[in-house]
DNA sequence: TTTTCTGCAAAATATTTGCAGTCAA
DNA sequence: TTGACTGCAAATATTTTGCAGAAAA
C-alpha cells in the first residue's frame, strides 16, 4: 500500500503536483487541525499565512486533494474536510472480519462493505501548547 | 441501547414523531437503497410514490431523520444520506480497542475517537430479483 | 381542536467556472 | 517557454425558509 508522507511538501511533490503556496498551505491547514472544517474556514485559515488567496482556490485545492487521496470529505451541513494519512490496509483485516460476522448476524444484514476511521493528533500537534480552535 | 425497529412506522412513532405520507416514504426509499443517494436523488423516487412532495420537503425529512438517528449524512461532492440501524455499542469495543491501539503504534497518533460503519442489504431487499439502481 | 407538517416559491448559501494574467518546473 | 495555477467575479447549484393551507393526533 502506497504510505503518504507526513511532510506536506513531500506529499505534494509524490504526486507529481506542482508545489504552489496556496496549494500547500491548504494541505497544511487541513492537517493542522483537529476539527472537520469547512471550506470557508480553511480560507480564513490559510488567508492568515497568505491573504491574497481566494475561495475559489481553496475549493480547487480541496477538490484536488480529495481526488488524490490527501484529503477526505465528511460529514455535515456544509462538506467538510479532514487531511488523511494511510494505514496498512491489512492490518485492520482480522479484526474487521470478525466484526463484520458478528454484525450480520445480529442484524440480518448481508455486509456489502465497511469503512473504518480513527481520528487523533500527530506528535507535533501535542508538543504545542495551545489547543487548535474548533470550525465553526 | 437504543434498537431501531426495522419497520419505518414503528421507527418513527418510537421516536413520537407524526407519521406522514412523505416522512414514511423518504425513510423507507434510503433504507431501500444499497447506494448514497443526495437529497435529489430521494426526492425523485419518493416522487414515484408520491409526485406531489415537494424538495424542500425531502431536506427537512432527511434533517429530520438524521437528528433522530435514523440517518447518516455522508461524504460527496453533494450531500448524501443513508439510512442507519443500531449495533449494540459494547459489541465492537474489544475489536475496535484492539485496532486503536494497533493503529496509535503505526501511525505515532494520538488518538482521540473513531467511527466504524458497516453497508449492507437486509433480507427483504435481497429477496428482490432486481437490485437497486445506483444513485447518480 | 391544536400542532405539526407540507407545497410553493423566494431567499440565502455554497460551489463551480471562464478568463486573463502569474508562476513553477 | 509552457502548461498548470490563481484571483476575481459571474454563473450555477444546493439548501433553507416564510407563509398559508392541509393533515395527524
Amino acid at each position: 500500500m502506497r504510505t503518504i508522507p507526513k511532510n506536506s511538501e513531500a506529499a505534494l511533490r509524490a504526486l507529481g503536483l506542482r508545489l504552489t503556496g496556496p496549494r500547500r498551505v491548504v494541505l497544511e491547514v487541513l492537517r493542522g487541525t483537529e476539527s472537520h472544517p469547512t471550506a470557508e474556514w480553511v480560507h480564513r485559515v490559510v488567508r492568515r499565512r497568505l491573504p491574497r488567496v481566494s475561495l475559489g482556490t481553496v475549493y480547487r485545492n480541496l477538490r484536488l486533494l480529495v481526488a488524490e487521496g490527501l484529503a477526505a470529505e465528511i460529514p455535515g451541513p456544509h462538506a467538510r474536510f479532514d487531511a488523511i494519512l494511510d494505514v496498512d490496509g491489512p492490518l485492520a483485516e482480522p479484526h474487521a472480519e470478525a466484526l463484520r460476522g458478528r454484525v450480520a448476524a445480529r442484524t440480518g444484514l448481508a455486509i456489502t462493505h465497511h469503512r473504518i476511521e480513527f481520528f487523533g493528533r500527530c506528535p507535533q500537534c501535542r508538543s504545542v501548547k495551545a489547543r487548535p480552535r474548533r470550525a465553526p
